[in-house]
DNA sequence: CTCTAAAGCGCAACACAGTTGCAAATGCAG
DNA sequence: CTGCATTTGCAACTGTGTTGCGCTTTAGAG
């Protein structure tokens, strides 16, 4: 099982890394391409399971996440089980139309999905020994649990 | 800098761990005691570091922390840094430093440094659409921020 | 289209937390 | 005090993540 892409696609996304600031390397759009195609976020050695065969290289496709999350497109999180798993930012675009409120975000410890709380307040005693960046909510909100779907 | 432990405590903790059903050995009560005498979540490498040049091995010291874990002593968490970290379960807290549930943890994205919040809580929107284990409590929450020394 | 500097790649090796097998040492029940 | 199951120390190994370096490719200028 080989990558094929639709050169309509192929270009389409080829533009999404360049305006990005990247250079679009043939491997950048495929590592791209497979997590827009993945269901759940992507850990680097599913990547390397899929595209080594294809000759691509462990620490490219390695560098290529790495490179895509410092430019934004791609995001990383850590789920709990002690790997990176990356997903694109793009797909869940709605997290920048939230507004400017910092909302939690709940990740599924089981499959991983990321999921924005927006009924979810912090609450801060005053007499509290939080960092300043906490009392001014400058800070993000993890929730690690199981999701309803895993549970 | 090395362990010196009261026999009065010593012997506390030596009774902790064998109600729980463990054997007391010293490095047991050692490693639970740098669990008690910590402000915040211990990784093993923290623990290796403190503990090698006392006689200690890497190997003991890891499995002293899972066993603790697994009758309950002690629980490990994961801030998202890919290193367990491990505190003493509130139930035999003497110190009263921990609430008797599960307090939220602040991340320093700068230091790395890790730190309980006990006058956090969550506040859930009964409307939400936040999933069961988030509304039922069973979730590990994670600040991430600036700390203060950072900052 | 051709050329070139900078960016990216492949290889191989390393870093690091976590984990395990096994022989020797030790806690503790009786 | 003794026997023996538990625990320890050592050393090695796993899996994920990371980097140095020389070669290749990209993108843009000419």
């Amino acid at each position: 099982m080989s990558i094929q892409i639709p050169a309509q696609r192929y270009d389409l996304i080829r533009g999404l890394i360049r305006d990005a600031g990247l250079r679009a390397t043939r491997g950048r759009v495929v590592v791209y391409t497979c997590l827009d195609d993945a269901a759940a976020p992507v850990s680097h050695g599913e990547l390397v399971e899929r595209l080594v065969p294809e000759g691509f290289d462990r620490a490219t496709i390695y560098r290529n996440l790495t490179d895509l999350t410092q430019v934004g497109l791609v995001r990383r999180i850590d789920v709990g089980d002690h790997t990176w798993r990356f997903e694109l930012t793009a797909a869940n675009d709605e997290h920048e139309a939230h507004g400017a409120e910092e909302h939690p975000h709940f990740v599924c410890v089981d499959c991983g999905q990321v999921q924005c709380l927006e009924g979810v307040k912090l609450q801060v005693s005053p007499s509290g020994d939080a960092p300043q960046s906490v009392q001014s909510r400058q800070v993000q909100i993890h929730l690690r649990g199981v999701c309803d779907q895993c549970s």
